[in-house]
DNA sequence: TGTACATCAGTGAACGCGCGTTCACTGATGTAC
DNA sequence: TGTACATCAGTGAACGCGCGTTCACTGATGTAC
């Protein structure tokens, strides 16, 4: 006996349907390049229903942005916590700094992602951004060695900023043995400087 | 006595002010969003002059990029010679992850402010890019710590990556005096790490 | 040395294209009586 | 319970706009005789 989902249930199915597909879309091709139809097309939808679900693009970018920092912090903390106790940071850093998520932008860390094009767009759209990644900071500041939980928190603002970076260049490197030796080189020397021995 | 100049000469002056253009133009506002008629617009031209000295936009880039990169490298070098002997590596960390480099991407480093950008480019731009980079490594690498050139090399690779992270983030927090605190914990960081005690 | 012509360096209008957004529309579902 | 109407969730054509690129043109400079 299946239940019939409500008119607003299978509408609410939709949006974050299409939410998802932006998502991926953003961080794989670039908040500039993602249009509206690209989106839609990813949710199986025609561009005109857009707007029935969203006031502008904007908008779309913000709800985008919290599903994506939600489910890759996710994906990173669940990493940290299932290895043995000590080891969660070095956990959290070989995670990050895996080929796999270098290889997969689309399900990765938005920074790295995109940091470039937010640090260039207006003060709203930089505001929220800073505002979805601090999430992370929050999470992660906890691993980190340090007497006081301000050192803690600038500790960990530093790692995430720098693995942001070295992901990025990762990506941008042609000689994939190189880009292996950038990330292994990196998790070595992240492990070796943060994680308490 | 004005020498004049030849009209080879004087076309070669504008091809270079076009690229000097570009070079800021792309840094400042990102690849996508830096139309030719923009650039040709700083350079008191109009758009339609453009394709006497250049094929395409693409062309435009390869070109402007190896300025920005030459001219940068010039910039960081210059204050890392200057320093005393075995503070150069601290001096470049600095000047680097300084306040001005942050507030003046037009003028400053490829990596952090266009990384993004590149990592979903096509794999030709990609190499452009990484060629680039490499002369920087290059220079770079003498001033860091290490038994062998490889692994000097190594690490001033997981530095530089590491500081565009740094600098591309603290271009992204809207709350300058949080920007200011992730630079300066990031200079500590990486002098300590890094600089040869 | 003067003149006729060729080339250079650039102008500005026009092109096709993809974008964000709007809008008239439609068929399915929900509600009132 | 059946019927009439309202709303929902989406379609697809159309809009104005800015982009990269093309092209006919022009006035200044260089060259041949």
């Amino acid at each position: 006996m299946t239940q019939r989902q409500s008119t607003s249930a299978k509408s609410e199915r939709t949006r974050r349907r299409i939410v998802t597909a932006a998502a991926a879309a953003y961080r794989e091709r670039g908040i500039e390049r993602t249009g509206v139809r690209d989106v839609m097309k990813r949710a199986g939808l025609t561009q005109g229903g857009f707007y029935f679900h969203f006031r502008d693009k904007d908008e779309l970018f913000a709800e985008a942005s919290r599903q994506a920092v939600t489910t890759t912090a996710e994906w990173l903390f669940r990493a940290a916590e299932a290895a043995s106790p000590g080891k969660q940071l070095r956990a959290f850093i070989d995670t990050y700094l895996s080929r796999e998520h270098r290889d997969s932008p689309g399900s990765g860390c938005m920074i790295s992602a995109l940091g470039c094009e937010v640090a260039r767009g207006e003060r709203r759209l930089r505001a929220v951004f800073s505002g979805r990644t601090l999430i992370m900071l929050e999470r992660l500041a906890p691993y980190l060695p340090g007497a006081t939980a301000a050192e803690r928190r600038q500790k960990a603002g530093v790692l995430l900023a720098s693995m942001a970076g070295v992901l990025m260049a990762s990506r941008v490197l042609t000689d994939s043995s190189q880009s292996d030796r950038l990330l292994e080189g990196a998790r070595q020397f992240f492990a070796a400087s943060f994680a308490e021995v």
